[in-house]
DNA sequence: GGATTCAACTGAACGGTGCAAAGATACCAA
DNA sequence: TTGGTATCTTTGCACCGTTCAGTTGAATCC
């Protein structure tokens, strides 16, 4: 019993390879950055060969997709806890788009995969298309709490969700003129910048 | 006369080298996308040996920048020209918005090289930071034409300019519902997405 | 308990990449 | 004509993703 999970946790015959594999791409991922996550260094932290990855990941990209789902997950997940116990529309979008902005600050290489080129094609990854639409969900059902002017809320939806991604890449990628940044308090830029949809959100 | 030019023509000894690798550069790019952009690719398109280009750039990513940067002045004059003649605000903000995605999806490889991870660091490209910053220029300016409530022009040009760049990334990505598209009018789907700041503009 | 089977992993190799260093070449000035 | 110099070529290195023919080791069957 022992020797053999001793064995498991240390050599990767049966089972755990694959979550191996992903823990260490998130390390070297913060690390490094996407550069930095070649498939050797992968294997190398993880203690296998070189061409071990192909067991379980049909190729490169399907190994970053499974690393980015997972940035998805935490995505939503952050902006959830983020918009937890508020009422009003316009603080739930106000809070929202503040835990989208926050963790793509706290991950920034991470998010850099999830939205990069390198998964550009969505579609061979149904499952990650899946968890990535959790994000917008959060945004669409927020906004659906208005009653009124339901007619155009698919509007205002892709107009929050633009600005929301438009403003965070933006941030982290400090194409923000320091000027226009206000004294530093992000939460209450981000407030303000928010603040133009407030004649909606009422 | 002849002899010469010919040789220029042809052979790359002084002058034309660095022009004719980026002009091959956004052919290739065109067709192939950014990954398929090599610097073996590029001077074998040119005619000239694989290390040649480093006579004329530090390294790939300063010839990235290079090609880059006649992206965003193109994309700065397709903004301009589509706003061109335009009277109020609100339609001004319109017609750059229709400019950048027009833009964007008639050089979906190029927009995807300026805006792409390659040239993360604008601080070490001081020219390229500064025709980028051309196109916010332009959305800054019709802002600044609204007289009143000049406070706030800052965090109104920001808010645009998120959902200006995010809007566009969503469009060619595909990351936008079909149905949400409304019926295939691209500038009326902008229209009335911009529109969510008509009671900024007024 | 020993042979067999089969998935999991290894090692070597291939074509491709960016890039550094050293050699060749063509033009220009003296 | 003769250097000198910027321009381009050759060679080579380390790294990359990926393929393919082995090797290993744990479970299964006799």
């Amino acid at each position: 019993m022992t020797t053999a999970d001793l064995q498991k946790k240390f050599r990767y015959h049966h089972g755990n390879l694959r979550d191996a594999l992903l823990t260490a791409s998130l390390d070297i991922l913060a690390e490094d950055g996407v550069d930095g996550l070649s498939l050797r260094t992968i294997a190398k932290a993880t203690g296998v060969s070189a061409t071990a990855p192909y067991g379980h990941f049909r190729d490169k990209e399907d190994l970053l997709a499974a690393v980015a789902e997972t940035g998805f997950q935490r995505l939503a997940l952050k902006m959830a806890e983020s918009a937890a116990g508020v009422k009003t529309v316009q603080e739930k979008i106000e809070r929202l788009v503040m835990g989208y902005v926050r963790f793509a600050q706290e991950n920034k290489q991470l998010f850099s995969l999830m939205f990069g080129r390198e998964l550009a094609d969505l579609k061979r990854y149904p499952t990650l298309a899946m968890t990535a639409g959790k994000s917008y969900a959060l945004i669409s059902a927020a906004l659906s709490q208005r009653t009124d002017k339901q007619d155009d809320a698919r509007f205002l939806t892709v107009a929050v969700w633009s600005l929301c991604h438009g403003l965070t890449t933006l941030i982290i990628e400090e194409k923000l003129d320091p000027a226009q940044f206000g004294d530093g308090d992000m939460d209450a830029f981000i407030k303000r910048t928010v603040g133009v949809f407030s004649p909606h959100l009422a």
